[in-house]
DNA sequence: TGACCCTCCCCTTAGGGGAGGGTC
DNA sequence: TGACCCTCCCCTTAGGGGAGGGTC
């Protein structure tokens, strides 16, 4: 044991024995402002040098201010500092330290679950970009996908907005629009306003996002076609499945459903927009 | 898909088409300030009505609700929604969800650090708590420990806390006193000013909490003994100590070191002290 | 009349940043 | 004179809670 630490006087120490705000400020590296706003929340009580109105601090305040810096650094607040100042005694402290413990704890995990939660966001619109925008057919075999049904027929795109809204406050609902996927079933045999098919049904899709979910998807194959920009190609698209249905011996067993990966959620530029197409299939048998 | 969702119509929708704050509220289950604080952020532009200046919101501003509350749920502050709603593309959604992604695992990591410290602090005290404080005579086999000095010599209690300030204001620093044990190397020979032994250095000791550390106690067998209250019973009950030697064929190979491990920085009810004497032994050979 | 809407205005954390004036 | 100190006073998040007054 024979280190020598620096010298025995202390040099932002006045010659009264008493320290100004701005020694006590450099002693702990913190702003001015912060120990005049221990004093005002009630912490330190410094006394006065009655020339000139300076505060004047004395050793037990420095005692405190190590106690504040500290339980502010561990996240307690000036308050909580303060109860403990005023009654300090080992059952205060444990349970304070207890206490403050299953807090962080609680902060950790709805911090996890938000990083778990945009993950899933990134996760989704990185496949999305991914997928095969040449148009070109692609045959997958899909297992049962969950899904929440927003609304049987068609619904002005602004209505279903409405729609997520009561989703949203029906307690304890997850719903999710930036990274979720917006779905649309066709109905091929009627057109809708736009000279688009019209629209069977409106429903929320995602691979990674914990959305509440009312339905399933049948698991089976799908004829699956993705495309970049507007959403009205899709009528361009149909025949093709149909042919490449004929071409391949299959037939047509499901409604022909449209996959918004991006679009206006995601986006306000049309050319982004990624918008696949998946219709279940069967073999002639 | 057969489930039927709700009625077609929406019941909060004013006659006009239009919504007004009141039933946004409902609609979004949160209070009428926060909808038009975010009108007061600029993230909604509501109409109102010419004749009573009611707000009345559209369907597009639902769209918004909508977005808005996503993104703060995921910890998104307004003025970054409004980014976000003024330049809505892939590269910034995609920009903004990574650099969220980083925020919450910084933050995570630091609430990790901070849990630790909290639990480290309570092992110390319930260990102190738990010592056998009837001032019996234990024989340890103690490993080498890492120790801060803070003093060669003595000091006032109340420098020991400018120490503290200084060693903490040396940047990277870390010294705790909350769940640390200041340590007091006594000079046996030398009285000091209470009648009570001379102290010869100061330092503190953590066995969980990570200190920094400038020297180190030997490893080696050590007589310890504990007990509660004032530390003034130092004195009386070193000769039992040099007794417990002569006793069991042992010598004093160390210094007398006094561990306070629950003192004035854990309370301020002297009987709840809770101070160990150590005292490095030797073997006759 | 009661439910709903309006506009101020003050309050919450832990300070930070002035302005305007005195002190060493 | 420059560094230091003082006291207001305003500002920061995302709203919450009034008061005082009009509207359906």
């Amino acid at each position: 044991m024979s280190f020598f630490i620096g010298c025995a006087t202390m040099p932002y120490m006045s010659e009264n024995g008493l320290f100004r705000i701005g020694e006590i400020s450099k002693l702990f590296n913190i702003g001015v402002d912060s120990i005049r706003y221990y004093e005002k929340v009630g912490l330190l009580h410094p006394v006065r040098n009655e020339e000139n109105n300076y505060r004047l601090y004395t050793l037990d305040d420095i005692r405190t201010m190590n106690t504040v810096r500290e339980l502010l650094a561990i996240g307690f607040s000036t308050d909580e500092i303060l109860e403990f100042e005023k009654d300090r005694n080992l059952k205060h402290v444990t349970a304070m330290l207890d206490k403050e413990s299953s807090v962080i704890d609680e902060k950790i995990r709805q911090l996890s679950n938000i990083k778990g939660n945009i993950i899933s966001r990134l996760r989704s619109i990185h496949e999305a970009v991914s997928l095969d925008t040449s148009g070109a057919i692609h045959e997958l075999d899909l297992p049962e996908r969950r899904c929440l049904l927003i609304s049987e027929g068609g619904m002005p795109d602004n209505e279903i907005n409405y729609r997520l809204a009561e989703f949203r406050s029906d307690s304890s609902s997850r719903v999710t629009t930036i990274g979720a996927c917006d779905c649309y079933v066709l109905d091929t045999e009627k057109m809708g306003d736009c000279g688009d098919f019209a629209t069977k049904a409106i429903f929320f899709y995602s691979r990674y996002l914990n959305l509440d979910t009312n339905f399933s998807l049948d698991e089976g194959k799908y004829l699956s076609l993705a495309y970049k920009g507007s959403f009205t190609q899709t009528p361009g698209y149909y025949p093709e499945m149909l042919s490449y249905c004929e071409e391949h011996g299959l037939k047509k067993a499901g409604d022909l459903v449209e996959f918004c990966h991006i679009d206006r959620y995601e986006t306000s530029d049309v050319s982004e927009y990624v918008t696949e197409l998946q219709m279940k299939v069967s073999e002639y048998s």
